[in-house]
DNA sequence: AGACCTCCTTGATGCAGATCAAAAGAACAG
DNA sequence: CTGTTCTTTTGATCTGCATCAAGGAGGTCT
């Protein structure tokens, strides 16, 4: 909690990572610059809670680097997962002062942040801004509707090898892979995180990961190293046969 | 099918039944006039589709009158429900021109349609719509994560009172009932379509419904009339407890 | 080194909900 | 009224995943 402050890492826009995939992606050189005015960043360690539902939040932003995750939870302490952040998301909602959800850093994170008033009133100003959230949250809402579809009627190795697929694309997405030959990636959750995202207890998704192994749809070194000798056997594994669609 | 033209309803804008809550919510006079130029209404009949997911889809709407679903299907045939269609939710999404999702009428709907492009054009103009276009957005994403908390986590038990008392909540919300009391409605969905929704099987929907029935949870009339006496109680059967929190 | 974490794996057992099967009510056509 | 179809209920059985339990692997602290 204390180092928090001390490990922000300002930046230049211009150099920003996620310049051109988070809510600043199309704004134009002027509209930058007010947004530049009221951004400062934040870190966080990772197991850090970056904020806890129902806690008053005054800022929006978005995740530089790192990886952070959205949930909920039951009283009785049931939980589940109902985002993954990764870098360029945003969190936070304008118009709303408290948190809905859990925000955890699973990994160090940076984010970029806002103070949600003087961003609100940006917005109204920006349509770009505005416009670029839209599209982001109609992305955000397909991509929980096909998780709703993963938690509803997909079995556990389904549920496993979806997962690994979303993040076998994202990572690929990221590190801007050529399709074909063998996906290479570090599993970026622990069995207890994934088996929170999926719907399951962290033994099963412990066994299916075995069993994906021993059934070759899998390579596993240490307990976090993936390599997918073919995607196309993932996909059908997932249940998503042929047609990936969807882009990260 | 032959009928769907002939039992358009159009109307004034004016006294439309969703003029403040769908995406003209916001708009003043003038913008709704030129929304007014470029609307269309359509209707269908209960069990009809309204659009199949993969197909071109060249406009955008909202459901003026009865409940509309949306579903995904996997190639095996199972399909879970990823969305509920009440008045004043939007269909389509702007920017995008095939349907992600196949759109059935559950009862008799009438549709209050713009051509997309008109529609995107006029949004770039008209920020009042884009405005509440993202709030509503925001809505459905919120919605949709509460879902993915029941898929994921609930018994079936619960999964069906909280199928319940957000139909009760939305019904309520609709015909200003206030509070207190108990609440009485009809269900719009079928047990399989229930089933759909809550990732179960129609057999296990009618079973829980029949054990809430004799837990005296609930009192049916019929298949689809419902009374709830005591919502407080319904809310701990869906392990909501306390604090209702979200308002339809 | 050893003690003590956290994270992960694997085995044994039990149960909630799926599956298979049958039949009853309701709506409707002829 | 009778047959047909659709929806729903209820029973019997099966099974996938949860639960309970015991270690193993790797890291960090002293």
């Amino acid at each position: 909690m204390l180092d928090e402050e001390t490990k922000a890492v300002p930046r230049d826009c211009g150099d920003c990572p996620i310049r051109h995939r988070a809510v600043c992606a199309r704004c134009e050189a002027d509209e930058l610059e007010s947004l530049d005015q009221i951004k400062y960043y934040r870190s966080f360690e990772a197991g850090q809670t970056v904020i806890w539902a129902g806690d008053k939040m005054d800022f929006v932003g978005s995740v530089v680097s790192g990886i952070a995750t959205l949930t909920q939870t039951m009283e009785d302490g049931r939980t589940q997962m109902v985002g993954l952040l990764l870098p360029s998301d945003f969190v936070g909602r304008p118009g709303r002062d408290e948190a809905a959800y859990d925000v955890v850093a699973t990994s160090d994170v940076v984010m970029c942040c806002f103070r949600k008033k003087p961003f609100e009133e940006l917005m109204v100003h920006t349509p770009h801004i505005a416009q670029r959230l839209l599209e982001m949250t109609l992305d955000e809402l397909d991509a929980a509707r096909e998780w709703m579809l993963v938690l509803g009627r997909k079995t556990a190795r389904e549920k496993i090898a979806s997962l690994l697929s979303i993040i076998a694309r994202r990572d690929a997405s990221l590190k801007l892979t050529k399709a074909a030959g063998p996906l290479v990636f570090d599993l970026p959750l622990t069995r207890e995180a994934m088996a929170d995202y999926l719907g399951l207890t962290l033994e099963t998704v412990s066994r299916q990961i075995s069993a994906l192994k021993r059934d070759g749809v899998i390579q596993l070194e240490g307990k976090r190293h993936i390599t997918v000798p073919d995607f196309d056997r993932l996909m059908e594994e997932a249940g998503d046969d042929n047609d990936g669609g969807m882009l990260a």
